[in-house]
DNA sequence: GATTCCCAGTAACAAAAGGCACAAATTAAA
DNA sequence: TTTAATTTGTGCCTTTTGTTACTGGGAATC
C-alpha cells in the first residue's frame, strides 16, 4: 500500500468507518470476537477494487494481508517462460494464505492475484496479524482454517491437472467461474480461458465447440452462455 | 495410535526418555524453547519406523501429529480410480501440514504418507498442539513455517506437473529421491517410479533408456545407478 | 535343472494435446 | 464506407503420452 497503490478508491478516515465495521460484522461476525472487529476497523484499510486489477504480483513484497469482504479474486501461478495457470479463486471471508506466508517470512510473493469481479476488501498490516494470533482465539482459528482451505484447494488443483483431461478441466473451469461471478454467462475470449488452463486457444475452441454440439452451452463472440454442465 | 499400530518399535516409558530429549534438542533445539522441549518429551511418543510403512492413509482420522527427527517420508495423493501421485517428501525437522489441518478440523486425511527410509519421529497429541500455540512463540512460528514450506512445496509440485514434460519430471524425481535417501542408487522398479509420477511403466522405461544412452545413469534390475543428472 | 515369476526392452499402434495456416465473421477504427 | 484488428472455426500435421502385446533375461522356487 506504500508503493504504487493498485486500488481505485480508498475510503478516507472516519467517513466510512461505519461501513467497514458493518461489512466486517456481516462477513466475520460469527467467528471474530467483537474487540477484534473493533481493532480491525481501526488499523485496517477498506478498499474497493474494480474487476481485472492485479492486486498482488510475483516478486512483490507484502506488508499487508487482504480480508475479502465481497467479490472474487483469482490466484495464478506463472513459470519462467511467462506461462500462466489458474490455481483457485478466493471468495467472501477468505484470505490468501500464500501471501500470508510471504509477509510472515519476509519473502517475495510466489503468486499473482487478480480481481475476478469488483471486490471489497480490508487490508491488515502484517504486524497486527502476529499480535492478534496470541491475543484472539477467533483470529488464530481463522488463520488456520484459511491454511486448511488453501491447502485443500491446492490439492484439488493438483488432482485436476494430474488426473483429468483437458475437456473435464474446461468444464470444471466454466462451472467454477460461473459460480464465483454468479453469472451463467462467461465473458471471456477463448484465448483468456486458454491462459487460465495453460493450454492453447485452438484447443479451447475445439473443446468448446464440442460442448456446444452437446447442447451444454452456446458460443458467441466474447462470451459463452452456459446451459447445463 | 489407538487403532492398528503401524509402528514397528515403540519406545517404552522412561527407558528411552533421554534419547528422545537428545534427539529433540538435535533437531529442534534452535527453534523450540527449553520448557517446550520438556513438554514434548513428556507427552510425545518416540517411534522408529522402517522404510516402506504406511503411517497415514486416506480416510484415516488423525489424533496425533508427527514431528520428523530423521529419515524421509513421501506424501501421496490418490484419485477415485486409485491412481497415485507423489506430492513431496518430508525431511528432518518437518511435519505434515495436511495432516495437521485434518486433525484440527476433525476431518479425514486427504493424503497417504509412506516412509521412504527408516524414520525416527515423535507423535504429539493434537490437543497439546493447540495449547502450545498460545503458550510458545517458538511453536507458533514452527507451525507457520511448516505451512509455509508445505504450500511452497505444493506450488513446486503444481509447477512440475503443469509446466514440465515427463522427461524433466523423471529427472527431477530421480534427483530428489537420491537426495532424500542420500543414495546415488535408486532402489526401485520402473513400475514403482511410474506410480509416483502417475504414468505407465513403458513410458518410464523408455525415458530411462534414453537417459542411459546419454550416460546420465546406468540401468540394472531393481535399481538405477545415477551418474550425473 | 526345470519351472515359474517378475522385471525390463521394444515395436506398433492409439489417443490427447499442441502448432500452423488460413478463412470467415464480427467489431472497431480510420 | 472502407480498412484494420480481433475473435473464432477448422483442416492438417507433429509431438507427447499412453496402451497392448510380445520378448527375453534373470532370480526365486520347486
Amino acid at each position: 500500500m506504500t508503493l504504487k497503490n493498485p486500488f481505485a478508491k480508498e475510503y478516507l478516515y472516519g467517513s466510512i468507518l461505519y461501513k467497514m465495521k458493518e461489512e466486517l460484522l456481516k462477513t466475520f461476525g460469527a467467528q471474530f470476537e467483537t474487540p477484534l472487529i473493533e481493532e480491525i476497523s481501526t488499523v485496517g484499510k477498506l478498499a474497493e477494487v474494480p474487476a481485472g486489477e492485479t492486486i498482488m504480483d510475483i516478486g512483490n513484497y507484502v506488508r499487508a494481508i487482504p480480508l475479502l469482504l465481497s467479490g472474487a479474486i483469482k490466484v495464478l501461478r506463472e513459470d519462467d517462460e511467462g506461462d500462466e495457470l489458474l490455481l483457485y479463486y478466493l471468495e467472501q471471508g477468505e484470505t490468501c494464505s500464500v501471501t500470508m506466508t510471504c509477509c510472515m517470512g519476509q519473502t517475495k510473493s510466489e503468486i499473482r492475484a487478480i480481481t475476478e469481479t469488483e471486490v471489497l476488501l480490508v487490508m491488515v498490516p502484517v504486524q497486527k496479524m502476529e499480535e492478534w494470533m496470541a491475543k484472539y482465539k477467533g483470529w488464530r482459528n481463522y488463520i488456520f482454517e484459511s491454511y486448511h482451505n488453501r491447502l485443500n484447494e491446492l490439492l484439488l488443483t493438483v488432482d485436476n491437472i494430474a488426473f483429468k483431461n483437458m475437456d473435464q478441466r474446461l468444464v470444471e473451469y466454466l462451472k467454477k467461474k460461473s459460480e464465483v461471478t454468479k453469472d451463467n454467462c462467461i465473458r471471456n475470449t477463448h484465448q483468456q480461458i486458454a491462459y487460465d488452463l495453460h493450454t492453447s486457444r485452438v484447443v479451447v475452441s475445439r473443446l468448446l465447440k464440442r460442448l456446444e454440439k452437446l447442447k451444454k452451452l452456446e458460443l458467441h463472440r466474447n462470451h459463452i452462455q452456459i446451459l447445463e454442465l
